[in-house]
DNA sequence: TTAACATTGATAAAATTTTAACAGCCATTG
DNA sequence: CAATGGCTGTTAAAATTTTATCAATGTTAA
């Protein structure tokens, strides 16, 4: 059996985008615990799908599995990167250096994931100047500036709702072309500018929602 | 046009339940700046979809929308908690006192959302003890104990990677429903038992393949 | 060498989700 | 009071996503 040519314009359902980059962190594990080979039905075990959904996911990649006998787990997480942009590097800025900011600075492993954070950015006196995990955490006011010189690519926002928009409108006319934003402010952005929504609240509602399926289990100790 | 009488178990499609959730937030802000009615096509416009799917959404709710006026933003919110069953309150523990779980304590509104944090737990001595938001940080080996004395239903995961899966394991000895899960470990519950897997790396990674999809804007300052 | 086995790549079918269309209702206006 | 306009509830069609199926292929064992 020959593998249809890869596609040049890969275009990529969402869901399959949002499984692969899970994926990616489990191989990336498997990896690390010095396994070489996964099967689809391997993955599908950890992930909780099926074999069938991950081999559907797999199959626009360009990588290649070895009929009969699984993925070679290096190559398809090269492959899974490639895919989803992250083998040339990623420009990202922090706007605001609250709690939320500070934790996500300090817990992102960005450089292990094709990413570079450029820039972290407050308002605060008392907060810019401290260093984070190697970055000075610099004056807002300065935000254009660096994010032109630097041509950063993706911001993180995490500023009171209340100046949230104010703050995604400095970042697009500088250029961004991604918004992850974990305030509660909808943010209005011109086409072809994404803004990734991170509500952990939401989050919790949904499991609130799996939750109230069935009953609470009794203890088992 | 008479409304359909809302069907007794009522099963939302997977993504219904995710964009209500985001609708959920948006109504309450709406709310508190005064408003008191919204229609379909506003709804849409601030969540970036088609006033048809707001539509849709809601149709399976309990609610009824006034035909040619509108919802009721009040009316709908609560309906949106009633069906995503955050109208009783549920009981929560942080597992994990880190600088993620310190955070999250601090950060999110639980009770705003009908959740009551009942408990923060660590092993670390220098952290046990500690007050955050009226929460004392308790030893996690009480975890057990505390989680089956309050009928807590949801734990929020954010210990290390390496002990992810056997705090799961003890949670859901004791009787938990659903598991917030943010750390990167994949984990393994019987059935019946939710985990909600909230990882901003992946975030990053899906809107770094939503950036691929053109180049970088020039800044426009 | 040949047969048995495991597992992918690919396609087709089934299921789910989104979009479109429109009748009916309420408020408002003339 | 009738006509107009805006917007929901509902159904049907279209599009997307998931699942099932199976031929092809490399590996291993007889």
């Amino acid at each position: 059996m020959q593998k249809k040519e890869a596609p040049l314009h890969n275009n990529l359902a969402w869901p399959t985008v949002q499984r692969l980059s899970e994926y990616l962190i489990i191989l990336e594990q498997f990896a690390e615990g010095g396994r070489e080979v996964i099967s689809s039905s391997e993955l599908a075990e950890v992930y909780s799908n099926t074999p069938s959904q991950v081999r559907q996911d797999i199959f626009r990649l360009p990588n290649t599995g070895r009929v009969g006998q699984g993925y070679r787990i290096k190559e398809l997480a090269e492959a899974i990167r490639e895919t989803l942009g992250l083998d040339s590097v990623t420009k990202i800025v922090i706007v605001g250096c609250g709690r939320m900011g500070m934790t996500l600075a300090q817990h992102i492993p960005f450089g292990e994931h094709g990413m570079k954070l450029c820039g972290i950015f407050d308002n605060d006196p008392t907060i810019i100047g401290l260093e984070i995990e190697g970055t000075k955490v610099e004056d807002v006011s300065i935000l254009e500036k660096k994010v032109v010189e630097s041509a950063v690519s993706m911001a993180v926002l995490c500023v009171p709702a209340s100046v949230a928009q104010e703050l995604a409108d400095r970042l697009v006319s500088s250029g961004i072309k991604g918004i992850l934003n974990l305030t509660r402010q909808r943010l209005k952005v011109p086409p072809g500018i994404y803004v990734q929504y991170e509500q952990i609240i939401c989050s919790f509602m949904q499991l609130a929602y799996k939750c109230k399926q069935s009953p609470r289990p009794a203890p088992n100790l």
